[in-house]
RNA sequence: CGGGACGUGGCGCAGUUUGGUUAGCGCGCAGCGUUCGGGACGCUGAGGUCGCGGGUUCAAAUCCCGCCGUCCCGACCA
């Protein structure tokens, strides 16, 4: 057994993570503070997000669209509660063409206002409504502690901006994305978060509703994967985002908005990373499988090995630089954490086999040269489904039920610890604050969104130490 | 902004307390050879304004002053 290559999670949980992104070569810092250089790697793992979840919002309706980095302040200065959300994160400009600007400009930290400028204008009629955009770019909140991919003052992401005649087709909109985002997690990411409703404290500025994915990291603390917010009539009264109805009467719209950036990359890492390296869900990984030969002899058969898998649409990389020792090369492929190896050494072609190992689990298995089209597709399915019921149970494991804020408080603070909302309240959420914990969510007993003051009610919380 | 450190080849560090040869070490990098089924090894080699500026001194990485920058810990967020 060779020693390891990274600080083992269980002695270091923020060494191995920044560890396993250094030798994974997935990011590194940028030169100004805060900022992340994405490197290939990392951005293949982003742009296979990218494309997942693009498809899935088009699929919905949802058109595409781009908008400016740059925002006038007034915008940001509209909604109240926004600006009071966010100001503390802003950058803003106030040079430019080597003068002072007379109107400093804002950085977008989310485009709620510049996209709700741009609605006034576009909606006039029912006919306008519903009005479906999604819009791929960088945003950037100042952070003063920054964690690659987690936190970031730059970071990446999709933000859906809608608007509808009823509020009830505000909220069906917010739920859907609510619910294509919980599809992503879990049938590409291979992670199954907890969904859930925002408490008033840790709703998004300018919401009236906002409903989150969190799921728990392997350390047992929990991290927000994505966001949907029912602005409700917020942000239409601030820009005057009205319409005709088909009577004849001008109404304002019901907006929604909605978010998934690249901090789900983080959790991607600590929820599948073992203290070999990375493990990606195959739907996921760049490269599903390593075609790898072990001498510069066998190369041959490695390019023919590749070849059918990638007609058969598989991702496959070919790893022939036998100038490199071998144990470096399997080492560097499970850093990276692609889900399957196949090795193809002298022996091997011997006996026409060819060696595939999981990286998932670690299992050998010799198998027919010929049949990498039937088993690999097969093994790829079972990691996937196997990643993902690993990491759910783990989760379910690290959810508690407890009676009271008293009993988390003086525990650990590990996992989800479940209690009734009505139990917390807004005294109890303080509490929690000041201990380094927070109320991550409320469920309804039934395990759906509470969508009602009624469901709030009854609803459980879902506490947590957080990212 | 408050508290604690640190700045020396690409990266990680030693050397600074007590000034004194040619500023070392590990990793990485280049060439050659032997290796290759779990981070290989040997030989050879390249690579340095010791953060910046000033001062003290026969002599400064080392002492003094100033500046710059970075990292870690305390109030927000996808």
């Amino acid at each position: 057994m060779a020693k390891s290559v990274l600080t083992p999670q269980s002695e270091d949980f923020p060494r191995w993570y920044q560890e396993v992104i250094q030798k994974a070569e997935m990011a590194e810092n940028g030169p100004v503070r805060g900022t992340m250089i994405i490197r290939p790697w990392g951005y293949a793992i982003w742009e296979r997000i990218q494309k997942e979840l693009d498809e899935r919002i088009r699929a919905t309706g949802h058109k595409n669209a781009y908008f400016p980095l740059f925002i006038p302040m007034p915008f940001l200065e509209r909604e109240a509660e926004h600006v009071e959300g966010f100001s503390p994160e802003l950058a803003v400009v106030t040079h430019g063409g080597g003068s002072e600007l007379g109107e400093p400009v804002a950085v977008r930290p989310t485009s709620e206002t510049v996209i709700g400028d741009a609605m006034s204008r576009w909606i006039q009629s029912h006919r306008d409504l519903p009005l479906l955009l999604n819009q791929w770019a960088n945003v950037v909140r100042w952070e003063l502690r920054p964690r690659l991919f987690l936190r970031t003052s730059e970071f990446l992401w999709q933000e859906g901006h809608t608007a509808h005649a009823t509020w009830e087709d505000a909220q069906a909109e917010t739920l859907r994305m609510h619910e294509v985002y919980a599809d992503l997690m879990q049938s590409v990411l291979a992670i199954d978060p907890v969904l859930g409703r925002k408490t008033d404290t840790e709703r998004f500025a300018g919401a009236e509703a906002t409903y989150t994915l969190e799921a728990l990291m392997r350390d047992g603390k929990a991290l927000q994967m994505g966001t949907s917010h029912n602005l409700g009539q917020n942000f239409a009264r601030a820009f005057d985002i009205g319409f005709s109805t088909p009577e004849g009467d001008r109404e304002l719209c019901w907006m929604t908005s909605w978010g998934v950036s690249t901090r789900v990359v983080g959790a991607l890492i600590m929820v599948h990373g073992d203290d070999r390296g990375l493990r990606l869900p195959p739907a996921l990984a760049p490269a599903q499988v390593v075609v790898l030969a072990v001498r510069d002899e066998t190369s041959d058969v490695c390019q023919r090995v590749s070849g059918e898998l990638r007609a058969l649409g598989l991702r496959v990389e070919t790893d022939v630089d036998t100038h490199t020792g071998f144990g470096r090369r399997v080492t560097d492929w499970e850093l990276k954490g692609v889900p399957i190896r196949i090795e193809i050494g002298p022996r091997d072609v011997e006996e026409d086999s060819m060696t595939l190992v999981r990286r998932d689990t670690g299992a050998k298995e010799s198998v027919a040269l010929g049949s990498a089209a039937s088993v690999v597709p097969e093994t790829l399915r079972t990691i996937q489904a196997e990643l993902l019921g690993q990491a759910t149970a783990r989760q379910d494991e690290m959810t508690t039920d407890v009676e009271n804020v008293d009993e988390i408080v003086s525990g650990d603070g590990n996992g989800f610890m479940r209690l009734p909302w009505v139990d917390v309240s807004a005294d109890g959420e303080r509490r929690l604050n000041e201990h380094g914990l927070s109320v991550r969510c409320l469920v309804a007993p039934e395990g759906s969104v509470p969508t009602t003051e009624g469901a709030i009610e009854s609803s459980l919380a879902y506490v947590a130490r957080a990212y």
